[in-house]
DNA sequence: CTATGTGAATTTATTCACAGCA
DNA sequence: TGCTGTGAATAAATTCACATAG
């Protein structure tokens, strides 16, 4: 296949067909073929071909993908391969769900480190880590930590951000709800949940 | 301005419009221009301009959009112009989180009931809310609520759409980190962190 | 015969450029 | 003059249709 850069619509689908793929496997399936996986995802069939179509061959025609090899070969597109330490700052209730999460493990998260400033939460320990007060942020770079997780109030994101800049971090998952502003050489997605609650009424059929 | 189907991508957008709004209207100022606006929530003007012409004129040339006016007309697309009940079921760390999200009640939102079928949480009160048993999930058609946030565990996500359905909910905001089947008349939007993390690493420029 | 992989066609979304109004 | 509103141009993403490989 001929270069071409990657849609950024498919990487934003490269996840989930990893979440088809390991739910699969857990059914024992060895093997699935496009179809297949777009009925667990909803996904169509040929969208996920294509998409697929722009790393080249990974499947057997007439057979379908073999699903192990296949999710190693998403996963290191995503760079997803080697576990990925991450920081999170903000340890109140949203914070300690991120902690409590599952989920990250399977796609080679490790979330080793956790900050607040409330003198309460310093040195307690949520899910097996000790959270440290906010003003050691600057440790995550010997740490070799650089991805950053915020789900502090509003008010104390930029400087959260900031900081995280500072201590050398490259990606920020970003919840909290206002726009933070980066170096262009940051990556950040922000989830902003109210954004998505805000536009279901509209689809809504009414009354 | 003839008819034409309001594309996704604009409605997706209309809701961070109203956060750049509000956050101007805050700060004190009167009219604003795409230019400003899209300043603060960096999109492109023009951008603005287009999604507005979708639905009339809606500023005044020359002199830039009053704000007041348009976060109202932006509302009423929304159709958040009257205040909407929601039900979450799941009173977790997340669901705690989303119970106590001032964010919410600014877009006319009101969380007024909450369900977990733990026997500890159940008459417990979290932010002036009681907590329900899940199963009076079916109260909630006669008392007007017809949308529903769910941030239970995976294994318990289809059953708990399935009760919010046959309430008669007819938008669902979920946190579980799966796939969920509805009938065509009922709007899921799934918000699920994991895929929005697992795409930051191939954007992080390497080591 | 089955299901992939991919150019080509189509649809959707973004960007431009400028006419038109305050 | 300043900034909106919008057709037209461009770019991006999806869908199709089928040649091709196992």
């Amino acid at each position: 296949m001929r270069y071409r850069k990657i849609p950024d619509e498919t990487v934003r689908r490269l996840p989930i067909y990893l979440r088809g793929l390991l739910f699969s496997l857990e059914q024992g399936q060895v093997r699935i073929s496009s179809q297949d996986l777009g009925g667990f995802i909803m996904i169509k069939p040929w969208q996920i071909r294509k998409d697929f179509s722009y790393f080249g061959g990974f499947g057997t025609r007439g057979r379908g993908y073999e699903i192990t090899k296949l999710i190693k070969q998403i996963k290191k597109i995503l760079k997803l391969d080697v576990v990925r330490k991450a920081a999170l700052v903000g340890v109140g209730n949203l914070g300690s769900a991120v902690l409590a999460h599952e989920d990250f493990k399977t796609y080679g998260f490790d979330i080793s480190a956790a900050f607040d400033n409330s003198p309460h939460k310093i040195g307690k320990k949520v899910n097996n880590v000790t959270i440290e007060d906010t003003v050691k942020l600057s440790s995550l770079k010997k740490r070799k930590i650089d991805l950053g997780i915020i789900a502090v109030p509003r008010k104390a994101a930029q400087e959260t951000v900031d900081a995280l800049v500072k201590a050398g971090i490259k990606g920020i998952l970003n919840f909290s709800p206002c726009f933070i502003t980066v170096p262009k050489r940051v990556k950040v997605i922000t989830i902003d949940f109210t954004m998505d609650l805000a536009r279901l009424p509209y689809y809504m059929p009414k009354s």
